[in-house]
DNA sequence: AGCACCGCAGCAAGCGCTTTCTATCCGGAA
DNA sequence: TTCCGGATAGAAAGCGCTTGCTGCGGTGCT
């Protein structure tokens, strides 16, 4: 019925293993002799059997993407930007590559379950994006995972993750989202603002906590007291910031500048804030994170911080195929750049 | 040095077909031994080789989703909406099903290539999202193609993609995106608009297509003529929204309304209207397509039709795994609904 | 008491490909 | 002319799993 490499050769009147070898180009093959194979691959359509071929080279060409959620441009974007990069020559049978995108929802169940899948099929390489959960028994059960996965062969690079301990052999690519909540605050400061509200992202994630962070010590630097009323925890979307804002509304109406866990939460938050006939940055100023394509065309244009997602991912690609040096030590980490835009603007006297 | 099936059933003290057996639960296996076998699976840290059981079951557990760019909401979110019903129950060993996103970039090319390619992984499912590419000789191809992946027992289903040749098999739910276009620009020739804009998708794209043809149906309803120069055709992104509505207000300074090929775009509109000094809608009204999440943001908020993405795409998922029946005729069309928003209002006097 | 059967486990034959090792053919060196 | 080595091609042994078929006790029936 369907058409396999005896058949090929048959056709070609050579044995299996020569198809074999011109299909696979690492062997020497007379060039007649590949010639007549790949016609005659050509002429009876022969497609590869992939698991066959798994299974007996012991390796496979699926590479796994870990997203926390796949509607997210945030992880879209460097999703596809590690496909760009995966897809490219430097491997087995013209190099194809296919990426397999794993969507968690930031659940840590999906996470390790995915993982044993990626395993199981004896991935080539695993890029686990976006923030890591904080979580003793998580962190150390995907820790184990990795492990095992090195063990198999496949390579494992985090990309926006903090690293992964190092007898896992992960290469991790983090963003600096410390420092990016540190100077986002700062200038809100260096504005005059002193009774800021704070939406962060999910509690137990690293990326709410490093941002967070970065927000307090700019705080901090500047003497200004961390009323603990100011942040409200929240989702990473949309509706979570509008409803956040109106709670810090409620707990002080009086907050001259809002900002946000990421852009799509501001985005929730300017909604309320207009809804509450507040006028941004005239009566509070609002700011975000990431800067995802559609800040810009917020009105007014949102201040954020810049993540090179698209870079970062097509690196870790690379990095995943060996085609790039990994950082010294297996960890680099990625700066953000402040975007000052319409958003934020000095408080009312 | 891995771990494998025989080891399995060397601790458990039976034969591999029996922890084979237990592992895929489709064959009558004692309680007891049963229990023997998974403890052996649970103390070896066992994990099923994937390409070896594909191999010999001849079948996979891998479910191509192809989209045209994955770091487009439009996309993320069937491809979501697709992966959490795959995911269930249903099938094999624990029924856990990977989905393989593919990123075709639009490209007619790639999209052949990671057909071959889940033809090779011999994959259970593969489900297409998006508007189709209008070009006879590509057009065949992928008939070929999906004829072929049928053949060999996956199934296929098109989520908002016009139905394939019949012979295909091919499942389709398709987007009624000429009637969408059409109500949406009844609603501005209603508004008593009459110089309307209209920013196109790529030309040969099915959705591109129908959606300016139902633009066009109502112009011609309403006798309106339809001048040329008042369609313009970009990409699907922001960028050419902006560049398309600046081409448009050269050709033309006085249009009332400008429809947008989708969101995004209408995004891009929005923001070269601000650029040059025209209030929404007060100067010129807007109007996108599909209602991403972020539409609702913009402001003043985007009139636009909803797509029911996540449905469609839910529906697909479940289709795809034979957990849902498929429309009678193996076609179904799936409406939009025309959201009116503040982008759009009486055009100036 | 004898027989048919049912429920459960094992045997063994592949699934389609890769790869090591071996065989063959050839040109040129001796 | 004989012999050796390089370049190619083939034979065959798996890779780890699934599954049709066989085998074996024990229950229920007559």
């Amino acid at each position: 019925m369907t058409v396999t490499l005896a058949d090929v050769a048959a056709r070609a009147q050579v044995s299996p293993a020569t198809v074999s070898r011109v299909l696979n180009g690492n062997y020497p093959v007379a060039a007649s002799t590949r010639e007549r194979v790949l016609r005659a691959v050509d002429e009876l359509d022969y497609v590869l059997n992939g698991p066959a071929s798994a299974l007996a080279a012991a390796t496979s060409d699926l590479v796994g993407i870990l997203v926390n959620d796949i509607a997210d441009p945030f992880f879209g974007i460097m999703a596809g930007a590690i496909q760009s990069e995966i897809g490219g020559p430097g491997g087995r049978a013209g190099g194809e590559r296919l990426a397999v995108v794993c969507n968690t929802g930031g659940s840590p169940e999906r996470e390790l379950t995915y993982l044993t899948l990626l395993q199981r099929q004896r991935a080539a390489a695993v890029i686990l994006t976006g923030g890591a959960i904080e979580n003793e028994a998580h962190v150390s059960a995907v820790a184990a995972k990795l492990r095992k996965l090195a063990d198999a062969g496949t390579r494992v690079v985090l990309c926006g993750r903090p690293p992964a301990p190092a007898d896992t052999d992960a290469v991790a690519l983090t963003f600096d989202n410390r420092g990016g909540g540190r100077r986002l605050t700062e200038h809100l400061i260096g504005l005059g603002h002193r009774r800021l509200g704070y939406i962060a992202g999910p509690e137990e994630r690293t990326t709410t906590r490093h941002r967070l962070e970065g927000h307090r010590a700019a705080l901090a630097a500047h003497g200004i007291e961390d009323d603990p009323r100011r942040t409200v925890h929240g989702r990473y979307d949309r509706r979570s910031g509008y409803e956040a804002t109106l709670e810090l509304l409620r707990r002080e109406p009086d907050l001259t500048a809002i900002v946000a866990a990421n852009d799509t939460v501001a985005l929730g938050a300017c909604a309320a804030l207009r809804d509450s006939g507040l006028r941004i940055p005239g009566d509070v100023s609002v700011a975000g994170f990431d800067d995802l394509p559609f800040s810009i065309d917020a009105v007014p244009a949102l201040t954020t911080v810049r993540l090179p997602l698209a870079e970062a991912g097509a690196r870790a690609g690379r990095i995943a195929m060996s085609r790039e040096e990994p950082p010294p030590g297996g960890i680099a980490t990625v700066g953000g750049e402040l975007m000052v835009r319409g958003s934020t603007g000095a408080p009312r006297p």
